[in-house]
DNA sequence: TCTGGGGTCCTAGGACCC
DNA sequence: TCTGGGGTCCTAGGACCC
């Protein structure tokens, strides 16, 4: 007989792919192998800002964000080679197809990191022998290297993951929390940034065990729920499962760009948002989503960045339709002042073939009397069926747009 | 002569409906 | 003549992550 356990006694580790650019750059390049090295856009005068740099570049002080000419200021023969997106992208599918050899429950986060739940692989080995495989295979295969993060849960995974670099595996079990996790400062713990980091300060709490212990109703009053599941991760407690699905679930799609200079040209602004425009929708398109909701960014002269947004009277995908929509939300709310960066995404996402639907039932709507017109659904879809009103209203719109006016039903 | 580009999640206020 | 409170949708912004 089949017996069921609570599933308690999890095992999770976490693969964070060790400054992922940088090693993808070397394992295509390999002279540039122990030698300082930065990816960053740098051509025609742009404000090119450090995206991974090697460690022997870390070594100079040079980091992440950092401008290339306060990088070379710090190291004179930084190496500084321009992002090459395609490889990343190849580079990661290969290695998460190696994750895939060890469980099904393999959950991508980011282009370079992921969880996988082992708990169940107990025929490759145990949880230390599996990592060790994996990062040799990543290792020898690729040529990249990562660190591996082993724990009970995810939080911990990732934390342990953190802790050994380059090459490094660590783990990080329930009964470590307090000796390994504890001493960190809290600005290390995953979830936690500057500005909270600052919030908490003011409070006097300065490590992950100080917010393990500390008060709940303060905490609560500080960050909101936020403050709770902090007290429980610090305490390393965390449920969430390691769920594969999210990979291909797209919250937003979208695009932005930094101009060369700071632009005023509405001309101008409004060949960039085309741009923008299409490559947001070809994405849509390649993903299989329309777009319910538009969001424009604007980033003026002085970094100060608003969101304007509009939902949609129906779903859209095609350029045109996304072109517009940014047109009209720029249009409205530009205040005419140099505008440093523009940006255009689709959210409120459905599947494609579910919105072209909504589309068509949208034209039928527009061409008949909309009083009359939801009575008439109504009464049509006790009668017929959902499915059968979506067929009669692409029949109408094919009507309608030939001039014929009237819908068949 | 500063601070990229891709995202996710959460909060909060106002409108509107019941 | 005054006006409760819950629920949902829409919009804007902030914080965070890699």
């Amino acid at each position: 007989m089949k017996q069921f356990y609570p599933k308690n006694g999890r095992v999770i580790l976490h693969v964070d792919m060790n400054s992922f650019f940088a090693s993808v750059e070397i394992a295509y390049d390999p002279t540039l192998k122990g030698k300082p090295l930065a990816i960053a856009r740098t051509e025609e005068k742009r404000r090119g800002v450090i995206v991974t740099c090697s460690y022997e570049a870390r070594a100079y002080g040079v980091k992440t964000t950092m401008n290339v000419w306060e990088a070379k200021k710090l190291c004179p023969h930084l190496i500084v080679r321009p992002p090459h997106m395609d490889r990343y992208r190849l580079a990661s599918k290969e290695m998460f197809e190696l994750l895939n050899g060890y469980s099904n429950l393999v959950e991508p986060v980011s282009i370079d990191e992921g969880y996988i739940d082992i708990t169940d692989s107990h025929e490759l080995g145990s949880p230390l022998d599996i990592a060790k495989d994996l990062q040799k295979s990543i290792l020898n295969k690729l040529h990249l290297p990562c660190s591996i993060g082993i724990a009970p849960n995810k939080f911990l995974a990732k934390m342990a993951s953190n802790m050994k670099k380059p090459l490094g595996i660590t783990i990080l079990r329930k009964r470590d929390v307090q000796t390994k996790l504890w001493p960190l400062p809290i600005i290390q713990m995953h979830g936690i940034g500057q500005k909270t980091a600052a919030k908490l300060k003011a409070i006097h709490l300065y490590t992950i065990g100080d917010i393990a212990k500390a008060n709940e109703l303060q905490l609560k009053q500080l960050l909101g729920i936020r403050g709770l599941k902090m007290k429980e991760r610090a305490n390393g407690i965390d449920d969430r499962p390691v769920d594969p699905e999210t990979a291909n679930e797209h919250k937003s799609i979208g695009h932005s760009t930094t101009l060369a200079k700071d632009v005023s040209s509405e001309k101008e602004l409004i060949k960039v948002l085309n741009q923008l425009s299409a490559q947001t929708a070809s994405r849509l398109k390649k993903k299989g989503y329309a777009a319910n909701n538009i969001v424009v960014t604007i980033r003026y002269h002085d970094r100060k960045t608003i969101t304007r947004s509009r939902k949609l009277p129906y779903p859209i995908i095609r350029t045109t339709d996304v072109f517009e929509a940014a047109k009209n939300l720029f249009l409205e709310h530009w205040d005419g002042n140099p505008v440093r960066l523009l940006g255009v995404t689709g959210q409120d996402l459905m599947a494609e073939e579910e919105g072209f639907e909504q589309l068509n039932l949208f034209s039928f709507h527009k061409a008949a009397e909309k009083e009359t017109l939801y009575k008439t659904i109504e009464k049509l879809q006790s009668k017929f069926g959902k499915t059968a009103i979506q067929q009669g209203a692409k029949f109408s719109k094919q009507q309608f747009d030939q001039g014929k006016g009237k819908p068949p039903i």
